[in-house]
DNA sequence: CCTTCAGTTAAGCTGTACTTAACTGAATAT
DNA sequence: ATATTCAGTTAAGTACAGCTTAACTGAAGG
């Protein structure tokens, strides 16, 4: 019964028994006969001062010490997998895996992508559409594109451009809507994915921005911002599209944003790697090219004026 | 360069030294020598292909596979230490460790305690005033009283009582502030400590509940409810109490409660603790020790007449 | 009743993980 | 300059942890 830690051998021995419930199971998983399992498993047991498996006709079952004991030792030794595949994937400067939002990846990641291969034939991209909650070394996840106001601590986080939304259409429809009245008319395209941002982001805060009574809540609303856009793109009506979403439709025309005054957001996509991390060579280099590819369209981006947020 | 999971002993070895910083000082930690030590990064660094360290002149920092690898490891033998510990603890019929908030722990346990002992000497009641978070395992925590609306997974979770919200005062006040009118005009102890919860539970609720117009907000605050209590003890005035926290000074009559009309609260408290360890002796004992005690002051309890909650 | 299955026990072997002891190479003291 | 100390490395030798094989137990099941 001593207070220090059990061998670690024997611990992961009785993690592999708790986890199939079988002796023979969890010996076969670790390449080791079941009398070398049922050692470790007696060993731990004495260590312990009492039993951590019922042995019944053909089957174990956890006794009160096993059952406190197996979900630390699950957790841990996932843990400890997911570390190790972390340090492995330090030596590889050929991959490296991205995950960002649904609108980032479509309307941002995906149109720049062929463009990133080019500039770096060598680094294989992969992407996950990982949960928002990131845990970079259990996904395997080598940088993410966030969203958001803070940095998280303990994390390497580069927030890129300023960010802000202004009225898009499709050329078409700008000769109708183009002025400020006949917007207001129009058919008005709303994206929910930005509800939660204070102070708020939406055609009534563009609209007050602007000096003019919000109109009446009407039109699409999409729960990704993405969609928004793309409703926009296939002329449905005008979208309040992001900057990072809509810059390169502007510049490359299929987008057109008639009137040049776009509300600030508070909240900037930013990147996000683990710290220490964004000196690997292929990170730095996505980095890069991020940045890069964001300063190639700021002639563009610089020619809106920003509108002052209704800040009550 | 292998993706199974390296030797244990030396991930923890890895582990000593990236927390000390120091391949000396970790070999302390492990009671063995440098030099085993020193074998035992090399082979971990072999598994991996790459340096952990920079051997640098007197010192040894991380490259970029150790600071991958760090937290990690760090964290699960944590983990597996405090799982090792829990399970110790199941061997122990003797001690009782709980954690309760400031109110109960004030209000409830600390009254009752010696009643505790009386009954079973054999146990060894220990408090921890542990966060709010509760890691059982992390905090060599037995049991948690802890209130709240819902049961968590993977927790054995027992309701106690049901809780509502009842005016109380010394008897010396009752004669001045026995009626409904007033009341109003009485000083009003407020506690901040249940704000969180909807339907409200406040004075602007008994009131309204009363059927009568909330008097405006006046009177001392407390962000516990123990404090509030307390002042109301102390004869500042009324204060609206949680069943639980003033029953038995109601019971022996500290308290009174000229108004038998209590305000259901959304919540109560809860026996909190691992599944499967609710059958532990000291535990079990715990538990039912608790029932007995409500069960004691139940006809106080009862006297009450429950109100209607407005629930717009 | 014999077979099968799951775990245990015993005996013996192997290689991991230790020790001791000598060595390197840089910082600091003399 | 030269010696000392300090932190880590290397090499040789050793002991025991942890493995295997093989025989055993005891219950379920055809």
């Amino acid at each position: 019964m001593s207070d220090r830690l059990p061998p670690l051998t024997a611990l992961r021995a009785f993690d592999a028994a708790a986890r199939h419930m079988s002796f023979a199971q969890a010996a076969a998983e670790l390449n080791v006969t079941p009398a070398a399992l049922s050692f470790q498993i007696k060993s731990l047991e004495e260590h312990l001062g009492a039993p951590l498996f019922h042995r019944l006709n053909r089957a174990v079952t956890l006794t009160d010490a096993g059952r406190a004991l197996s979900p630390d030792t699950q957790a841990a030794f996932e843990r400890l997998s997911a570390g190790w595949r972390a340090a492995l994937r330090t030596q590889d400067h050929q991959t490296l895996t991205v995950t960002a939002g649904p609108a980032f990846t479509a309307k941002w990641l995906a149109p720049r992508l062929f463009d990133f291969a080019q500039a770096h034939p060598e680094i294989e991209l992969r992407f996950s559409a990982s949960l928002r909650i990131m845990d970079f070394n259990r996904d395997n996840i080598d940088v993410a594109i966030r969203f958001g106001t803070g940095p998280d601590k303990g994390l390497y986080s580069l927030p890129l451009a300023e960010e802000w939304v202004v009225p898009v259409m499709v050329p078409e429809l700008a000769a109708t809507y183009g002025g400020l009245q006949a917007l207001a008319q129009a058919p008005l395209i709303h994206d929910q994915s930005i509800d939660f941002l204070k102070p708020d982001v939406n055609w009534g805060a563009w609209f007050t921005a602007m000096g003019m009574d919000a109109p009446p809540r009407s039109g699409p609303s999409f729960s990704q911002a993405d969609h928004a856009i793309d409703a926009a793109l296939a002329g449905v009506g005008v979208a309040l599209g992001r900057r990072a979403l809509v810059i390169k439709d502007l510049a490359e025309g299929r987008l057109v944003a008639p009137f040049p005054h776009a509300l600030p957001v508070n909240g900037r996509f930013r990147f996000i790697c683990p710290e220490g991390m964004q000196d690997r060579p292929q990170i730095d280099a996505f980095k890069n090219w991020i940045l890069q590819e964001i300063d190639k369209l700021s002639d563009t981006a610089n020619s809106f004026e920003m509108l002052e947020p209704d800040v009550t």
